[in-house]
DNA sequence: CGTAGGTTTGACTGATCTCAAGTTTGGTGG
DNA sequence: CCACCAAACTTGAGATCAGTCAAACCTACG
């Protein structure tokens, strides 16, 4: 095993959505890092304005968003282990969204000229780096569809298949098998809703048989319908 | 002037957001393409499904889009002259969205192979493309907030003034002096509300004395205010 | 001069929000 | 082990923003 085994799971997502060489591999494992651990609601941001440097997410989950001026938040994406939490940093000075943990997470921060340089030097990384962003806006747009388009209980459907999805593809177990992290709130800010009108529809999709609430989880029992309430097709997540 | 001034306004963007050296703009110069003109609501993906081009829009205005099961569009962004419409295809083999035309529009056609293996062999254009795609993803995030977190006034205030300083920034005039190509409808489809919502909000825009309503058209009148309506901050465009 | 596409307006409906009061849960300190 | 607390979840009643439906009105264009 090798010391960087941190980087495995990002390695994995990478190798899955692109073709990298042993060498690129070699390369990622070697890069330099540090490790931190964050709790609940950890404000990432805050932690790299010092030291630009590129954040992995290795444990846990986190979510990127963006303020209104009226002070409503919008959550943009969620992110699970193996993802980057800030590859558009790689190329642009100032981010325009933040980064928060909505679990305790461990996450490995690389300096971001490391990276870029690495990149400039192996084109099949590069390309597999361009294909992560791209496949963040592909998911940016299906968020743009499900926001602006569908009906409460269809949205919430959506984010849930969603989000199954990804981790199942993560590597976490089969999406009907595991509970989702995150709570009504923060349904409610991803999806342009409230709190409140959330728990409604989640009360009832538990009352149709889709979901099942346990305290404070909501965990995915009849994954086949679930897409077809949540109008999911999962052609724009390109395997991620 | 080289016989390929058709890509002029696509090199003046990616030399405005990335350093491009001499070179790059001659080999870009050199790609071989065709042109074709399109009339307004002219499906762009209809003509690429055969040989895949890459499609640079010269003049006139588009958009992207996406439907829902129900029917409902969302369109995902606008476009004008000069923009890359369909970039995602550089890397990956299907798109998840439509193009069309908003307006009449010129469009010229690259073989997508020729464009990525220029990318691949000019480090200095593989990173403007890759620019361009972020910057793109920068909009779909904003556009993520307008939707979810503001009032349909707001919303629509700040895709004008969007769209206004792209315009201005592609060099197609000042801002407060021309006319927006697109129709209620489609501001409606791009804010998530109904065109005869978007129909009363304007009248309101109007009796607040920010824009004026000529025939078919939407004219700014008063930027500033504008601007402050639309909670509006132009940094997440990058320049674009 | 008729037609089609776009705009405008009014009356009514309804999905979602707001406000406000409970309830449950998990953690913490005594 | 219990008592307490904060955070999250739940529920109800009423308000509102935006949607729906339907009709009329422009205006460009053939």
């Amino acid at each position: 095993m090798y010391q960087n085994d941190v980087f495995e799971r990002a390695v994995r997502k990478l190798s899955r959505m692109s073709s990298l060489k042993e060498a690129d591999i070699t390369a990622i494992r070697a890069l330099p890092f540090r490790i931190s651990v964050a709790q609940p609601g950890y404000d990432i941001a805050r932690d790299r304005n010092a030291a630009p440097e590129c954040c992995f997410l290795l444990d846990g989950f986190a979510c990127r968003h963006k303020h209104a001026r009226d002070g409503g938040r919008q959550i943009l994406s969620f992110h699970v282990p193996g993802d980057i939490l800030d590859l558009p940093g790689l190329l642009f000075e100032q981010t325009d969204y933040d980064v928060e943990t909505i679990t305790a997470a461990e996450l490995a921060w690389v300096p971001t000229d490391k990276l870029r340089r690495l990149a400039k030097s192996r084109p099949a990384l590069n390309e597999a780096l361009w294909r992560d962003t791209l496949v963040d806006a592909a998911i940016y747009r299906e968020w743009l569809v499900n926001v602006g388009q569908r009906d409460a209980k269809t949205r919430i459907a959506h984010l849930l298949c969603e989000f199954a999805a990804r981790c199942e593809a993560a590597g976490l177990g089969r999406a009907d098998r595991f509970d989702l992290p995150m709570n009504q709130e923060q349904i409610a800010d991803a999806t342009g809703l409230t709190s409140v009108h959330v728990n409604r529809m989640l009360r009832e999709l538990d009352r149709d048989g889709v979901i099942l609430r346990t305290q404070r989880a909501v965990h995915i029992t009849d994954l086949e319908r679930m897409y077809r309430i949540g109008d999911f097709d999962p052609d724009y997540l390109h395997g991620a």
